[in-house]
DNA sequence: ATAGTCACTTTCCTCTAGGTACCTACTATA
DNA sequence: TATAGTAGGTACCTAGAGGAAAGTGACTAT
C-alpha cells in the first residue's frame, strides 16, 4: 500500500484524485450506463428483450456487459428464474435510486442552459478562421 | 426534418432521446472534461502548461483538443496574447461555472454512496461462482 | 421434424480515442 | 552556436471499446 506522502503525490499528480468527480463519473456515466438506469428507473422491473427493445440499439452482448458492470456497483439486482425459455429480471436498486435527484438535477441544467451550448457552437462554427 | 410521428418513433428507439440525460453527459462527462473544467473552477484562470502540469498525467495533444471542444461548448475561453514566447490563457466561462452546483451535487453523493459502491463490488466478486 | 423463445456467449471485425515522438516560429540567455 | 521556453500541430501506431452475426442449450409448440 501507498504510504501518506505517496498519496499526497498522487493528489497532485493523479487526474481522478485531482478531481473529486471523477470516481463517481467513470461509475455512473460510462456509456450505456444512463440509458439502461433511466430505462429501469422509469420502466420498472424488465426482462432482458425489453431492454434491448426499450433502448433500442444497443447489442445484446453490450447489454450483458453493462448488466453485470451495473450489478457489481450494485445498481441493478438481477433475478434469475430457471424456467424454460430461461426468464431473467432486472430491477433498480436502493443505491440506483439515489441517483433520482441528481438524474434531475443533470436534466434541469440541460433544460435551461443546452441551448446555450447550442448557440455557443453556432457562433464559434461562424468564425472562419478555424 | 423529420415529422412529429418521426420523432416519436426515434424517441422509442433512439438512447439519445430515450434518456433526457445522454446530451448532457455527451458535453460535460466525456473524457478528460471534468478534470479541466475543475481545475479551471478551482485554480482560476490558466496558462496551458500550467493546466497541463496541475492535471498531471494529460498529453498536450489530447489537452488542446479537449480545451477546443470546451471553447466551442461556451464553457471556457481561450485569451490569446501574441508575445514571444506567446501566451495563452484558459478561463472557465459563466455557462460553465453553472455547473458548479451540479458538480456538488456530484461529489456529494459520492462522498455517501462510493463505499456502498464498493462494498457492492467486494461482496460481488466475493461469489466466487463469477 | 422443425421452428421458436430467451438470455446470453463467442468470434470476428472496424473504428477511434489516445499515446509517442517530432516539428513550428521566435527570442532571450549562456 | 546551442539550448530553453511556449503553445500548440502533425504523422504514426496501438489497444480497447463496441458492433454484426452466428451459435448454444433446454424445452415447447406445431
Amino acid at each position: 500500500m501507498a504510504g501518506d506522502a505517496d498519496r499526497v503525490a498522487d493528489a497532485a499528480t493523479d487526474p481522478e484524485l485531482a478531481c473529486p468527480t471523477s470516481a463517481v463519473v467513470d461509475i455512473v456515466f460510462s456509456r450505456w450506463t444512463t440509458p439502461i438506469l433511466w430505462t429501469l428507473h422509469t420502466h420498472g422491473r424488465q426482462r432482458f428483450v425489453e431492454l434491448e427493445r426499450l433502448i433500442g440499439t444497443i447489442t445484446p452482448k453490450v447489454l450483458t456487459q453493462r448488466l453485470r458492470q451495473l450489478e457489481r456497483d450494485g445498481m441493478v439486482v438481477r433475478t434469475y428464474h430457471p424456467e424454460v425459455p430461461p426468464r431473467v429480471e432486472y430491477e433498480i436498486t436502493e443505491l440506483g435510486r439515489s441517483l433520482a435527484p441528481l438524474f434531475a438535477h443533470l436534466a434541469e441544467w440541460a433544460s435551461g442552459n443546452l441551448d446555450k451550448v447550442e448557440r455557443a457552437r453556432h457562433d464559434y462554427d461562424a468564425v472562419p478562421s478555424r
